[in-house]
DNA sequence: CTTGGAAAGTCAACAAGACTGACATATTAT
DNA sequence: ATAATATGTCAGTCTTGTTGACTTTCCAAG
């Protein structure tokens, strides 16, 4: 959380310093910090609302990705499915998804966002890419480039690639 | 999760290109991911410990800040006193954590790490850290700026500067 | 010097959200 | 016909957060 310190000398040792144990460290408590930010608005608005996280991203991944199926919800978000099925079941109770039998293979659910759900999800959104658009455009153009950069290489290639697959699946 | 598209045209537009709602939710959704990641290598150390992420966010900041306050530890975790005191509880009586009365203030606590506590806390931070320099050495020292520079926006200014205060209190 | 309040600790009860394990049902694939 | 898959559900456990109530210790201002 430290200001950050340019050396002036054009030493080797110059072209490593982001890679210290000091520098690794803030990184690690600067993602801690951004973290609790980034959920803290969406936050706000589940608590008066009796959901918490887990409706948050099941409702952000079915508005993202339409008709996809539980199982491809369960990778993506790697929770076990009586977990899920808790978080989905009380969103389909309320109203806010809707689950259809698949045409092709009719073990399958396909799960969508029921107007109401849609409306729920972008006040959600809304909330939390405020917060992003902020941050994007103070740090600016070069700093979001490198921003998806460390984070991309963050995750696991597996994962990455798995995503990744499901994202363009749902185009 | 997809590849980034940069249009070839000089317009004003090309500017905010970066700031579209899919640009943006883009962001979002390498929050999930990267930090799911982020937290892996620790999450697998710990859970054959009988411990979880609140204790290792704990011992991270004794750590980091030797002798601080109970109060202090709260206002940088953010969580109840009844929450952390239960997790420094059994921190303490593992033998990982001293709490000496306060020298000027003597209902403080002041909190240190053992020598158990420091294997303890470099065991996690190890497996955390080369994570992070993994993505660092790929990502590159231009896109590690960047990527620094986007999170510290994303934390409101309160929080930058309270955390920033303590930082440097325990320099 | 007393008293008010801050810092810390503790007890109890509760909830969200994760987990495991077991089992049921429908459907598809072999 | 049988095996495997997709989904759903019941029951129980764990971690980590919450509130509320209460005590002890201690500093500082009246």
């Amino acid at each position: 959380m430290q200001q950050e310190k340019y050396p002036s000398s054009g030493s080797r040792g110059e072209q490593l310093l982001f890679l210290t144990d000091d520098q690794v460290r803030q990184g690690i408590e600067l993602m801690f910090f951004a973290y609790r930010a980034f959920t803290a608005d969406p936050d706000r608005i589940l608590e008066n609302l009796a959901y918490g996280r887990a409706h948050h991203r099941a409702v952000h991944f079915i508005n993202r990705s339409p008709n996809l199926t539980v199982n491809e919800l369960l990778d993506i978000l790697g929770v076990t499915k009586q977990s899920l099925n808790r978080v989905l079941r009380q969103l389909m109770d309320d109203g806010l998804v809707n689950s259809k039998i698949g045409r092709i293979d009719r073990r399958q659910r396909n799960l969508t966002l029921t107007e109401k759900g849609q409306a729920f999800e972008r006040e959600l959104s809304d909330a939390q890419r405020a917060r992003m658009r902020k941050a994007y455009s103070s740090a600016g153009a070069d700093a979001v480039a490198g921003f998806r950069s460390v984070l991309q290489e963050m995750i696991d290639p597996e994962t990455r690639e798995k995503v990744r697959r499901l994202m363009e699946k749902h185009r």
